[in-house]
DNA sequence: CTGAATATTTCATGATGTCAAGTAAATCGG
DNA sequence: CCGATTTACTTGACATCATGAAATATTCAG
């Protein structure tokens, strides 16, 4: 099976491209109409569902926790995020959402609902047929 | 037609931010193994097509001119990429990637192929169907 | 209890991004 | 042709994001 060179594999893949684009461009709109950065409006995200410490945050983004510490600070800072310790080890700083916090997330959520509209021109059954393949493409077995 | 909150959409929109976070991974991988930043080697990337006005590389780049200037001196320190005058225009200075900058691109490309390899899953018709769904997604038009 | 491992922060540093101001060159109106 | 405006790029100041090393506090294993 041809998987690089041939012309319709370069033309998914630079649309993936395109998509990813949209993607960030859309995010970091939304984002930006509060006020937040991309990688503090993704963890106010993470944090609207469920408290986490620090530790956890850095997994989840794939980065030192050394640059969560200032992530949290500055959302910290503007109220929508507080410290809290955590009870079953007090080495550990759990950081939660505060009620404005969930409220902003829940707005960017709804803002990146209308942002994902391009979806809209597609059929149910179109959907499903995206959702299949790309969940082939990455690996995930259909449940 | 529901657009915002099934299940089937809510599942397509997590899918494709699977994607862009899949696709941001290996991008980033691929260029480190080359001492690049993501911003310099998709810089690099376009350079190695043809040379770029620094104004014209900023609205690519959807940033600030004054930050590309930034980008190409660390890709011109490296020897990847040059500054010429622009024969026509005194003000315009165009940037070239050099001969290692090219081959560093290709480099670049390869390795991004094998990233894709993704798409290998996938038979000729269901890639044909996937891209025919994103286009439209795209809302590009099917020539 | 002592020593190793873990969680967080601080500090230094670099890349990326914005914005405002400055320089040089082109262009336009008269 | 000439002065005023616009355009292209750079510089400087600043914020954010990212890494890595060192410091502190706490837990855990033996």
């Amino acid at each position: 099976m041809a998987t690089r060179t041939d012309t319709l594999t370069l033309e998914v893949v630079e649309l993936i491209g395109t998509v990813v684009a949209r993607y960030h461009e859309e995010y970091d709109r939304a984002a930006a109409e509060h006020s937040l950065t991309g990688a503090q409006a993704r963890v106010l995200g993470l944090l609207s569902l469920e408290p986490l410490p620090m530790r956890k945050i850095a997994v989840r983004l794939k980065c030192e926790p050394s640059n969560v510490t200032g992530i949290i600070d500055r959302l910290e800072t503007r109220g929508l995020v507080e410290r809290r310790p955590d009870p079953a080890d007090r080495r550990v700083k759990l950081a939660a959402a505060t009620e404005r916090g969930r409220r902003t997330a829940r707005e960017l959520r709804d803002a990146l609902d209308f942002a994902r509209e391009p979806l809209a021109g597609l059929s149910d059954a179109e959907r499903t047929v995206l959702r299949d393949l790309l969940r082939r493409m990455l690996g995930e077995e259909t449940p």
